[in-house]
DNA sequence: ACCTGAACACCGTTCAAGT
DNA sequence: ACCTGAACACCGTTCAAGT
């Protein structure tokens, strides 16, 4: 009796060994020893098990993030954590382009901008920063070819405190 | 008689019309009246096909960048003249993660290095920021299916006159 | 409800053959 | 040299059928 994470999980292991490319779903079934039509029963097509990788692999960033207590640590953490996943797994890079916004990546972002606001930040700057800083480590993976340098994230976390203090000039 | 020039111009308007997935070998033969076995003797495979759009997309950006007198504002000119490209055809965003690195893109890059080491940088932080800026470029339109925040660029651009100044503090 | 088997309409690519 | 036609080994997915 399979579950649409069983799937999920299956196909994150085709993809490990095989790349993206052979992950396909008569792999993925064939590793869960399951007929390709079983899998349709748990996800809508190829191209909703592929979106529903990301959000798996953001567990443990979920974790680290939400366990921090101030905006730009989360921040870093998020980066730092999303780098790692990247790195850690190249080919689920271009997935990030249309995720299915799942419940750990839900989380993680909503816990950095609550910290975020409640540092004086807006919610509109909050959002706009971690979309910044997400776009860069994706960017960055994505035309590094799986390896990170760290120049443009450290710039952009360099910068937001001090965006911080000037949107707040009174207190 | 085909060029190598002419089947990636025809796969882009496949693309442009139905999508990156619609670029097929037998969809781009057709648009050319050809057989799509026509094609391998110009192209090794449909990987190296897709891998030459980028550059062939960079034309304009590279005219743009290389007009440029200043460092930061070549790389300006690419960071906006690129996130132009994605806008116009948002299924190209992905190709750039494994381009073939053709004439505009060295030509754009060489310009905007040199520039920047004429001012006073190394050649490797040239290097680091114009990745940097594409990075951040190409992750943003990526994450954000087809807008454009530019919030992470101009944060980016803003912070290099910093760094090069203090990269040589004297004169 | 959940899974299977057979089948359909596609792919990219090879290979031998044409001119 | 350049292109074609037929064929191969795959795909994702549908549909009817099993339990």
């Amino acid at each position: 009796m399979l579950s649409a994470e069983q799937v999920v999980a299956a196909a994150i292991q085709c993809a490990d060994s095989d790349g993206v490319d052979g992950c396909t779903m008569r792999a993925v079934a064939d590793r869960l020893g399951v007929t390709p039509m079983a899998l349709y029963r748990h996800v809508r097509s190829k191209d909703e098990l592929l979106a529903r990788i990301p959000d798996l692999l953001l567990f443990e960033v979920m974790e680290a993030a939400v366990r921090q207590r101030s905006g730009v640590s989360a921040l870093r953490e998020i980066a730092l954590g999303l780098a790692k996943v990247l790195m850690a797994r190249p080919w689920s890079t271009r997935l990030f382009e249309q995720p299915e916004p799942g419940p750990n990546m839900q989380a993680a972002a909503a816990h950095c901008i609550g910290l975020l606001v409640a540092e004086g930040a807006s919610a509109d700057e909050a959002f706009q920063w971690i979309r910044a800083v997400v776009a860069q480590v994706i960017g960055e993976m994505l035309t590094a070819h799986g390896r990170f340098d760290s120049t443009g994230v450290d710039l952009l976390l360099a910068a937001i405190p001090d965006l911080m203090r000037s949107s707040r000039p009174t207190r």
